[in-house]
RNA sequence: UCCUCGGUAGCUCAAUCGGCAGAGCAUCCGGCUGUUAACCGGACGGUUGUUGGUUCGAGUCCAACCCGGGGAGCCA
């Protein structure tokens, strides 16, 4: 029995007769010689299988094979230049050919499909290789998260995902009944985040979050993942400080491991290698003056082919002003101090000047949007309480939100990243929906 | 919810002014020793989203509905 190794090994077998077991992605030949393109799930291996090197029946079972049948491969591994695959530059010149199941006629073919078509077809969408490459920087980015965080004293301790109310009151939530009481799945695990830095400093949530809005964009999800972390003791700019030493850390973990899969999703990886330390800071007041002295020129939103909308102060960015904005950076870029009315309720007002909130969001470069938002929160008991009224928010319901404030109260400041919009920047994906394995859209709950 | 575009073979699309529903790919058969979404020859493949209307005649025109794409709002 020769070894079964895996594609992305090959390089250290080079000379060895090993056998790869997977999938056939697709099939070329030519009269005495097939070109078998083998995936097993970490990469994309050329097999050769020429007539004289290996027996008529597993030449005739080489034929037969239909595109995705299970196969194992047996053979010699060759550098060889003109080898396609991921990563490429090896193939497996062939000795013997077992097909395990000659597969249906397999209905994604090479050619191109409609995002209809490929989306009800996702389970087997995700074998097609640019999925591949997107669902494993998926993970990297997740373990970089969690290596970041984990590395710089933050305690993991999760919230809960059935809750009694809104968290923030403004949007639309997923009702469940909770054995005869109505309850709604978490949009965000913040308030409960702030309990937990009471008891452990700095501590990050790290879950899925529900968002029942009626959004159809290529930046919404009704079920998206999002890591909020929090932390007692912080103020806005250290806050700051912390975003940008975290998502740098995240991309640059990118670059380094991640070089086959941003090569087949054809990435341009030059705006990703700025992403470093520090990360230019815009106060709201200074965005809105930027948007409206583009307005006045009639200069035109990058991407969208119209101009730049003018806007109030006091309101806040429409989608082309957050693309606008970020286009006049090279780096993501932080634009804090929003007026108080358009932010929710806990956030710390600046002292003096009460119209504007301690929050700042972050917006991705080319057109990525708005990929974290935090603020520091409110930590006078009385201060907040009337913000509850002001809401009109329950009281009794934030009782325990408000003891908060009450034992210890001390300034404290949090953020959450959305997992699929960062995919979809490193990545460079169009859509959101290619960030996660089995999307939840308006309009797609299956497969 | 609003604006906008679309729905024709398994898939991606074409079909002139309202006049015989057509290609490529996939699949199957045959050929080829270096293919990169190979190529060459052949075969198979249709309730034109649904319902109704106009017409001698509707994929094409009209109405309603269904489904999907893109965008807005809201947000991560």
């Amino acid at each position: 029995m020769t070894p079964v190794v895996s594609i992305e090994n090959l390089k250290d077998h080079v000379g060895e007769e090993v056998t790869l077991q997977g999938w056939l992605y697709r099939k070329t030949g030519k009269g005495k010689l097939q070109f078998l393109q083998v995936r097993d799930g970490t990469g994309i291996c050329q097999a050769v299988v020429f007539k004289g090197n290996v027996s008529p029946e597993d030449f005739a079972a080489g034929k037969s094979l239909t595109q995705e049948s299970s196969l194992r491969v047996t053979g010699l591994v060759k550098e060889e230049s003109r080898a396609p695959g991921v990563p490429g530059g090896y193939e497996l010149d062939v000795r013997e050919l077992e097909a395990v199941q000659l597969a249906e006629p397999y209905p994604i073919s090479p050619k191109e499909h409609g995002v209809e078509f490929l989306m009800a077809n996702r389970h087997l969408w995700l074998r097609s290789s640019r999925q591949w490459a997107a669902m494993r920087v998926r993970a990297v980015i997740i373990q970089a998260i969690r290596e970041w965080l984990d590395g710089h004293g933050y305690l993991n301790v999760d919230t809960p995902i059935i809750t009694p109310a809104a968290a923030e009151g403004t949007t639309t939530l997923f009702e469940i009944d909770y054995h005869g009481e109505p309850a709604y799945l978490a949009q965000t695990g913040q308030l409960y985040n702030e309990a937990n830095i009471f008891a452990f400093g700095k501590v990050y949530c790290f879950g899925p979050t529900f968002r029942a809005e009626k959004s159809k964009t290529r930046r919404h999800l009704q079920e998206f993942w999002m890591v909020e972390p929090e932390i007692a003791f912080c103020d806005l700019d250290q806050l700051m400080d912390i975003e940008e030493q975290f998502i740098s850390h995240i991309v640059q973990r990118c670059l380094r491991e991640c070089a086959a899969e941003l090569q087949v999703l054809e990435r341009d990886t030059t705006h990703l290698e700025r992403v470093t330390p520090s990360f230019p800071r815009i106060h709201y007041d200074e965005a809105v003056a930027m948007i409206n002295e583009a307005a006045a020129k009639g200069e035109l939103v990058p991407g969208y082919d119209e101009p730049v909308p003018p806007m109030e102060w006091g309101d806040d960015f429409g989608s082309p002003h957050e693309t606008y904005l970020a286009a006049q950076f090279d780096k993501p870029v932080f634009v804090h101090h929003y007026p108080t009315q358009v932010k929710a309720f806990y956030m710390e007002s600046e002292p003096g000047r009460p119209e504007v909130c301690r929050s700042v969001d972050l917006l991705a470069p080319e057109g990525y949007g708005e990929i974290t938002g935090g603020s520091e929160r409110m930590s006078d008991p009385d201060k907040l309480l009337a913000a509850i009224h002001a809401h009109d928010l329950p009281e009794e319901a934030y009782g325990w939100y408000l003891d908060l404030r009450r034992y210890g109260s001390t300034v404290h400041s949090g953020f959450g990243l959305g997992v699929e919009r960062t995919v979809a920047w490193i990545c460079g994906l169009d859509h959101v929906r290619e960030t996660i394995a089995f999307p939840r859209t308006l309009t797609t709950m299956r497969p």
